[in-house]
Order: C-alpha cells, then structure tokens, then sequence
DNA sequence: CGGAACCTTCATAAGAAGGTTCCGGTGCCTTATT
C-alpha cells in the first residue's frame, strides 16, 4: 500500500464511516491495518481473499462492511457448530439479527427471517446452498455481499469429501455477484489460486498478513521404530506446563494416547469424528474452560478453537500437507507467548497419507454418466441419475465435477445436467476427466512430499515453511527451530545472478510444464508445477531441464 | 502404504515363520424409527 493510499484509508469518509460503524455496533475502538484495508475494497465493490490468522479478526472483515450494504450478508461456513457459534456472538452486538440456515431446525422459518428483512447475516453450509430453491430465495433478497469462511475448504475438500464446495462459483453468479471475500488462516499460493478460480472471484484483491508466527518453536523429532516415538511423546506431552494439542492419525489412536497420558497423571481427553455429538461437545467446552490438559485429537479438532493459550501441538504423525500442519500448530501460542510445535516423525507415517489421497475416480462411472447424460436429450435430474446409477448423489457430485470440468457437462440453474458439448464423445470425455483427477493426486501427492521435506530438511524449519507458503524469509537464523538452535543449519542461500533462477521465477520444465520457484537451497531448488505439484530439482540438472518464462 | 490380526505351514512337537486379509480421516444432509 502506498503512501498516499494508506493516509485516504486512514483519514477518508470510508475508513471513517468504517470505523464508526466498528465502534458503535460492535464495540471496537480500531481496526487493524488489513482488516480496514479488505473493509474497504468489500465496500467498492471488489472481491477479496484474506489470509490472516486465526485471532487476527477476520470476521469483521465480512462483519463491519455487511451494516453499510444494503441487503443481508451471506456467510459460508463449513461447520454448523461454527455456524452457532457466530450467531451467537452477532446476536450479541446490534448487528441486525442472525440466522444458521440448517439442518438442526427449519429451513424454512430460517429463509422467511432473511426475506421479512430480520436477519442481516446468514450462515449457510455449500450443501444447503446445493439446493436451487434456497438459493432462489437468496437472491429475491438481494444479498449485500457473500463471505466464504475457511475458504481453504474450496481446495482440501471440494474434490472428493464435500463436492457441494466446487458448486459455489455457479452459486455466487445466481446471487448475482456482490462483493465476495473468502477468508482462511493458511493458504499456499497454488491454494489461493485454486480458490479464486473456483469461485470464480472477479479480479480479487489478495490481502495476506501475519503469515510468520516468531513465538512459536518448531521441531522434528525422528524415530526409526514406532514404539519409540510413542513412549517419547507421552514422555514429553506429560511433562509439559500448559495447555496442548496432540494429533494423531486414527481414531483409536486418541483413546491410545489419551489413555496413556491419563496414566501419567494428565487430564487427557480423546476426540474425533466418530464420537457421539454429545461428547464432542463435552470434549470442547472442557477445553474452553481450561479443564483439560491435553486434547487427543484427529483432524476434526481444530476449526472454531479460539483459546489464545495453547502451549503445545505434538504431532504423533505427519498430516498430508504443509498446509495442514501449519492450520494446525498455528493453534498454539496466539496469545503471543512463547509455544512449541514438535513433530513426531517416522518416514512410515507418510503411508497413511498417501493412502487416503491415493484414491481415485471411478473410470467406468465417469463414463457411464457422461454415456447417460450425452444419450439423453435434454437435461436429466441428477436425483433420478444416482438413482439410477445406485451411487449416493455425493458420488455422482463428484463424478459431475470432475466432467464439468472437462468441458463435458452443464449444470442448470435448477440442478439438472445436460450434455454440453455435442462433438466430444462419452469415451473422450471420461477419459479427460479422469485426467484431470489423476493432476490433482499428483499435486496432493507432491504436497505429502512436501511433508517429508519438512521433516527432514537440515535447513530452518520456519525458512521451509514460509517458503512453501510464497513468503520470502530474510532473517540468517530463525533462533527458534531445532536446525537453527543446534548450529547445524546450513547459511541460506544468497539470490541468483543472471540466467539463474530466482525465487517466484516462472519457469517451464521439458516434461512438467510451467511452474514457480518456491525456495532454494545451496544445491537445489523446489518448483511448485501446475501439473504435478511441487518438486525439488538439483542445481546439477537444473540448467538442462528448465528454461524461464 | 503399513500395521495388526488372523491363518497356514512345517511335521517328533510346539511355536516360529510366512502368507493373507482387512483397516485407516475430515461433515454436511435425509429419512425412518424410537
């Protein structure tokens, strides 16, 4: 931001209308920098991402700019315990009434409060607004502008989990497009690509801020034999002061852990997805109220944990990406004191991983649908098709996107299919489909390996991650990894004369295609290519393979 | 992909060695039944 641009934000009628309305409705007596930077675009209309960390008041962001438009504020998020949580707090100030629109109770009472004028923000899941009924009455009511909450969703569970994520692009244009801001706390830049391409954002604005978090430590710890690595977790889990988190990757292995760590004296709690809802929320509200030491967890603790206290993250087993480890540890230490992030690794770990990204599409059903679509005149209710097909319709969602991605297949407005492109046979288009599917669990692969690299790099932790994130890092020694407290990570390298290549250099390689530099190091370097994700090439080959531009 | 659990094989027998099979994460939603 230049000069002249900040003093207009900071002293112009918007920044100060901005601010007023931040005060008097919701009781803040400033905005932040980013903060009143994205309110700002959101007001003249732009769209936004915002990468900010949690804590850093991302919801004002959507919240403040919504009094101002006329219209309600539509707001995806992805949990509906996230969804309570944020009418709660809205219903709090005078902010014009809030409303979940789910599952829990009548839709319909939901969207009548939106259309008679009571509520000015609206919390809907993408699979509520998979339904074009709902979004009809959306639009009669004429949104003033959609957030996308956790927009990292979009891109870690679009493609298989929850398919309704790829549709919000067609959802945002029937709503007619107001402003957009998707927010997250961690977003690689391929990532964030992903999302504004996905949505379909209209040259967005891309604020990111606060990406280094200096107060937290890293380290990896490596272990050849299983047994090992769990006694040394316990060892230090147990002993630690504080508030933490333990990851782990199975179910069972919550209660395992928690169990040893109530041996050892600890108030330990397990929690996963297949618990009862009860006892999740039991497990939560303990942890709210600072009544356990440790939470056990998979991957489904995490999302809408606001305590600022947390000590710890012990990872008993590398997640599938950098992405997800930085989503996760970055729930330690926001209150700014010092907080440790420690990975338990052994490379056998990693085969979890690459096991559940290892699936792929179903061939012979991609081209059954496009066969059944393409032989139809017409369009064919997806209903009757999965019906049809005997496969639940969160498959064939998947299977729709993947061919509409290809060129393949139309959705309607009303949520039926059609064929879309008369010249291209059902083979030829299962076939690109599936292409298509095969690039993306290339990159979710390269992301594992990116994993790995993390975990064994001799080099500053905090300097990897970053780079795998598009932030350059200056500093010689972070002080506060493993690598960089011992002495034994090697100088970083300075940038490259000409006809090298730089970081954020645009390179194609022969066999892969275009791509960007991601980091170097004093003998290689890591490209992140569109078509199989990131690699780390040795300065050795380097000259032979790629060319810039 | 890797680990746990179960099964077979060998043939003094019991138990070790080797083989096979199965399992593993994240959450909306709907609808029928208590």
């Amino acid at each position: 931001m230049g000069l002249w641009t900040g003093l207009r934000g900071r002293f112009g009628r918007r920044g100060r209308r901005l601010r007023a309305t931040a005060r008097q409705r919701f009781g803040w007596q400033s905005l932040r920098p980013g903060q009143q930077e994205a309110m700002e675009h959101l007001l003249r209309g732009r769209d936004v991402l915002l990468v900010m960390p949690t804590g850093g008041g991302k919801s004002a962001v959507y919240q403040v700019p919504a009094l101002l438009l006329d219209g309600p504020a539509i707001v995806v998020s992805p949990l509906i315990a996230l969804q309570r949580d944020q009418v709660t707090s809205l219903l709090k100030a005078d902010a014009g009434g809030a409303v979940a629109v789910n599952s829990t109770s009548s839709v319909e009472a939901g969207l009548e409060k939106v259309t008679a004028g009571h509520a000015a923000f609206v919390f809907l899941s993408p699979e509520q607004l998979a339904k074009p009924d709902v979004v009809e009455r959306l639009a009669q009511a004429r949104p003033s502008l959609i957030a996308i909450d956790e927009a990292h969703c979009v891109s870690s569970w679009g493609h298989d989990f929850r398919p309704d994520y790829l549709r919000l692009g067609k959802v945002i244009e029937r709503l007619g497009h107001p402003p957009v801001v998707a927010l997250t706390a961690t977003a690689a830049p391929n990532v964030r690509e992903e999302i504004v391409r996905s949505l379909g954002l209209n040259r967005p604005v891309e604020i990111v801020r606060g990406f280094d978090r200096p107060n937290l430590s890293l380290e990896v710890r490596r272990f050849a034999r299983a047994e090992d690595k769990s006694q040394a977790l316990v060892e230090h889990a147990a002993t630690r002061d504080g508030l933490g988190l333990v990851y782990v990757a199975t179910r069972k292995e919550t209660e395992e852990y928690a169990a040893a760590l109530a041996g050892r004296g600890r108030r330990a709690e397990p929690y996963h997805g297949g618990m009862r809802a009860a006892e999740r929320t039991r497990v939560h509200e303990l942890f709210t109220a600072g009544e356990v030491d440790t939470v056990v967890a998979t991957s489904a603790f995490g999302m809408g944990i606001d305590r600022p206290d947390v000590r710890y993250v012990l990872h008993a087993a590398p997640p599938e990406s950098p992405d997800a480890y930085y989503q996760e540890i970055g729930r330690a230490g926001r209150d700014g004191e010092p907080a440790s992030a420690v990975l338990f690794y052994r490379q056998e770990d990693l085969g979890l991983r690459r096991f559940f990204t290892g699936g792929r599409a179903d061939g012979e059903a991609l081209l059954r649908v496009a066969t059944l679509v393409r032989e139809h005149a017409g369009t064919v209710p997806a209903g009757e098709l999965a019906a049809l097909l005997k496969i639940k319709p969160s498959h064939l969602a998947r299977l729709v996107n993947l061919l509409e991605q290809a060129g393949a297949l139309a959705v309607t407005d009303a949520g039926d299919l059609r064929y879309a492109d008369a010249g291209l046979t059902a083979e030829r288009a299962a076939a690109r489909a599936a292409e298509l599917d095969e690039t993306r669990r290339r990159v979710d692969d390269s992301r594992i390996d990116m994993m790995r690299g993390y975990a064994e790099t001799s080099g500053c932790r905090r300097r990897f991650l970053l780079a795998y994130f598009g932030e350059p890092y200056a500093p010689a020694t972070c002080g506060a990894c493993d690598a960089c407290e011992s002495g034994r990570a090697p100088e970083p390298v300075p940038e490259p004369g000409r006809g090298e290549f730089p970081v954020r250099a645009k390179v194609t390689h022969k066999l892969w295609g275009p791509g960007t530099v991601m980091s170097r190091e004093h003998d290689r370097i890591t490209v992140l290519f569109d078509s199989v994700g990131y690699k780390t090439l040795s300065l050795a080959v380097v000259e032979d393979v790629l060319r810039h531009g």
